[in-house]
DNA sequence: GCCGTTTTCGGCCCGACTGTTTTCAGTCG
C-alpha cells in the first residue's frame, strides 16, 4: 500500500478542523496545519524517507508526536487519533466551516443549539428561520448562509496564474486612472507567482479623499460586493475571482506591500524574528514602541529585522529566511537570462506557424537558438512525423539556417516514449538531431513502478536528451502521473540527461517543489515554452516564474547558456 | 503540538470588517 504525502497532509488538516470545532488549544490546531503544509511541500515521499530510516522529527513543524502519527499512517493507512475524534465530532461539521462567514465557533453553536451536523440540515434550518433566533446570529447572517449554500454549487477553484494576469492588468489600469491614486500593485500569491491564484490582492496608495474605493466596487467586471470599508474592500468578479483592495498611506507602502504579498507562513516567521528584536511588524510599518522605524519600501522592512531583501517568489517559509540569515539566498534566474527555447511546434504537426515564422518570432525575443520539436508518429492526432517526414524537415532547417543571421534553429524532435520504454523513432535519424525532447502522451496511468521503469529505460537510449513535461499533469484537469521522481532525477544525472520545466500555464511541469529538488540533486532544468504558435513562445516567462519559486539560478537552467556551451552539455559521452 | 541567542517550560503575529451588539466576538487574510 502506498500513502502519498498529500493524503497525510489532508489527514492533518482534517484533524485541525475537528480540533477547532471541539474548541481545542488554538496553538495545537495551528501545529497540525503547519505540519500539513510542511508535508505537502516535501519533494520526497514520507514513505520513502521512513523506509530509509530518516528522522522525520527533524523536519520543520514536525515533532516527536507528529512523526509518530506519520509513521502510523504510512504503516496502517489509518490514524487512530483521527478515528477517535470522528466519533466525537460529526464529519459534516467540517464542511460547514468551509462556508464563508461560518467558523468553528458558530458551527459548534449550530450543532449544540439546533442539532445541525451537515449542509442539508443547515439549509433547512436557515429556510425555516431558526438560525436568526440563536444568540450571536441574526437575519443577515441567516441570509448570507443561504447565499453561500447556493453559491457552493459552483465549486470553489483556483485560477491559473496566466488567467489572473489578464484580469489583474485590467483592474490595475482601471484603478490607476482614478484621481488621487499614486501606486497600484497586485500583491498576494499573484506577486509570488504561484501557479494558481485563489484570490487577487490589490494594494493602493492615494491622496486623502480619493474616490478609489468607490471606483473599485463600481468596476464593470464586479458581480458582488462582499464588504466595503475605508481601507479594505472585497468583491467577486463575474469570472468568479475574488479581489481584495487595501488602501494605505504612502509612508506605509513598503510595509503593506510586504504584508499583503505574504505568504502568511513567511510573514509569521519574519514577525517572530522581529518580536525577538523588540520590534512589531504590521501593514503600516515596523515599530519600536510607538515609533515607526521602517515602512516606505520593502527593503527597509527587511533591513529593520536584519535580513537582506528576499524575492517575492521565495517567500513561502521553505528555508528562505534561514538562507537570508546566512547570506546564501540564490540569485534567481530571470527572463533576461534565457538564451533560447528548446521546445516548440510548427504546422508540420499540431503547431500553427511555419518554420520561418517561428524563427522570426524567436529572433524578435532576442534568442540565439530555437529547437524545433514537432511530434513523432505515435501521437497520430497531432499528425506526428515518421522518419521520412522528419528527414525532410531537417533539410528545410538546414536551408533556413544557411539564410538566418543571429538565430540558429536546432534540429530536434518531441519523441514519444513508448509503453515498453523504447523511443518512437529509429536511432538512425535520432543520431542526426541536436537534441531530443522525450515525452509520455499515452499510458499516463500505468502505475508508479512501471512508469518509473519506462522513463528510465528510455533514458538508456543515448539519443535521449530532455524529459518533457515529466508528470503530464494539467492543472485543475489531470493529476500528475505517479512516478518516483527521485529515481528519475538520479537516473537523469547518471546518464547526462535533463528534465524540462514546461512553461505552458496549465502544465508548469516540473513544479516549483520539483525544481528545488532537481537543483539540490545537481540536475539542470530546461525551461521551455512548448509553443504551438509564434505568439506562444512568450509564455516561457511563466516557466521562469516557477523556476524562481524553485530557487533556480541561471546556472541551473540549461537554456540560460549560449549555444556552444549548451552543445557541450547536450553531448552524452 | 512545536520550539529554543527567552532552551525542556511558556510562549506561540496582527489588524479590518461585519453583524449583533451596547462594547465586542467571530471570521478572515
Amino acid at each position: 500500500m502506498t500513502v502519498r504525502n498529500a493524503e497525510i497532509a489532508e489527514i492533518f488538516d482534517h484533524m485541525a478542523a475537528l480540533l477547532e470545532i471541539q474548541g481545542a488549544n488554538p496553538f495545537r490546531i495551528r501545529a497540525y496545519r503547519n505540519a500539513a503544509r510542511t508535508v505537502d511541500d516535501l519533494p520526497r515521499s514520507l514513505e520513502a524517507m521512513i523506509s530509509e530510516g530518516e528522522d522525520l522529527s527533524k523536519l520543520p513543524d514536525i515533532g516527536k508526536d507528529l512523526a509518530g502519527k506519520i509513521a502510523e499512517i504510512v504503516d496502517t493507512g489509518r490514524l487512530e487519533a483521527l478515528e477517535e475524534m470522528e466519533k466525537q465530532v460529526p464529519a459534516g461539521l467540517v464542511d460547514l466551516t468551509r462556508l464563508p462567514g461560518l467558523g468553528a465557533k458558530r458551527v459548534r453553536a449550530l450543532h449544540d443549539e439546533l442539532g445541525i451536523s451537515g449542509l442539508d440540515e443547515l439549509r433547512r434550518a436557515a429556510k425555516a428561520g431558526h438560525i436568526r433566533e440563536l444568540s450571536g446570529f441574526g437575519a443577515k447572517t441567516e441570509q448570507r448562509i443561504l447565499e453561500a449554500l447556493s453559491r457552493r454549487a459552483q465549486e470553489e477553484r483556483r485560477f491559473l496564474l496566466s488567467d489572473v494576469e489578464d484580469i489583474a492588468d485590467r483592474y490595475v489600469d482601471h484603478l490607476k486612472a482614478v484621481s488621487g491614486v499614486r501606486e497600484v500593485v497586485a500583491a498576494g500569491s499573484y506577486r509570488r507567482r504561484k501557479e494558481t491564484v485563489g484570490d487577487l490582492d490589490i494594494l493602493v496608495t492615494c491622496k486623502k479623499g480619493s474616490p478609489v474605493m468607490e471606483r473599485f466596487v463600481e468596476y464593470d467586471e464586479v458581480d458582488t460586493v462582499l464588504s466595503q470599508g475605508t481601507t479594505r474592500s472585497t468583491v467577486v468578479l463575474h469570472s468568479g475571482l475574488q479581489v481584495d483592495l487595501r488602501v494605505v498611506a504612502q509612508v506605509s507602502y513598503g510595509a503593506a506591500l510586504y504584508y499583503f504579498t505574504g505568504s502568511k507562513a513567511h510573514n509569521v516567521a519574519v514577525r517572530t524574528i522581529a518580536v525577538k528584536k523588540k520590534l512589531k511588524i504590521n501593514e503600516y510599518g515596523v515599530f519600536k514602541g510607538k515609533r515607526r522605524v521602517a515602512g516606505k519600501t520593502e527593503r527597509e522592512i527587511f533591513r529593520a529585522v536584519g535580513l537582506p531583501y528576499i524575492e517575492p517568489e521565495l517567500r513561502e517559509n521553505r528555508g528562505e529566511i534561514e538562507a537570508a540569515r546566512k547570506r546564501r539566498l540564490p540569485r534567481l534566474v530571470s527572463s533576461s537570462d534565457i538564451r533560447g527555447d528548446l521546445h516548440c511546434h510548427t504546422e508540420a504537426t499540431d503547431g500553427r506557424n511555419s518554420l520561418e515564422e517561428m524563427a522570426s518570432a524567436a529572433k524578435a525575443l532576442g534568442y540565439e537558438y530555437l529547437a524545433i520539436t514537432d511530434h513523432s508518429k505515435r501521437v497520430a492526432v497531432t499528425h506526428g512525423m515518421d522518419e521520412a517526414r522528419l528527414r525532410k524537415q531537417l533539410e528545410a532547417i538546414d536551408r533556413l539556417n544557411s539564410r538566418l543571421r543571429g538565430l540558429r534553429l536546432l534540429k530536434a524532435m518531441e519523441v514519444d516514449i513508448l509503453e515498453n520504454g523504447k523511443l518512437d523513432l529509429a536511432d538512425g535519424v535520432l543520431k542526426d538531431l541536436d537534441l531530443t525532447v522525450c515525452a509520455i502522451h499515452i499510458g499516463l496511468g500505468i502505475g508508479r513502478d512501471k512508469q518509473t521503469e519506462r522513463i528510465i529505460r528510455a533514458m538508456d537510449n543515448p539519443h535521449f536528451t530532455i524529459l518533457a513535461h515529466p508528470t503530464g499533469r494539467l492543472i485543475n484537469q489531470r493529476a500528475a502521473s505517479d512516478i518516483d521522481m527521485e529515481r528519475v532525477m538520479e537516473a537523469a544525472v547518471e546518464r547526462g540527461c535533463y528534465l524540462e520545466l514546461n512553461a505552458q500555464p496549465e502544465r508548469l511541469d516540473l513544479d516549483d517543489v520539483h525544481c528545488r529538488m532537481a537543483k539540490d540533486m545537481g540536475l539542470k532544468v530546461a525551461i521551455s515554452s512548448d509553443a504551438h504558435s509564434a505568439d506562444g513562445l512568450g509564455c516561457l516567462r511563466f516557466g521562469v516564474d516557477q523556476g524562481r519559486r524553485g530557487w533556480l539560478e541561471a546556472e541551473d537552467v540549461l537554456n540560460a547558456r549560449s549555444w556552444p556551451k549548451l552543445r557541450r552539455l547536450l553531448a552524452r559521452s
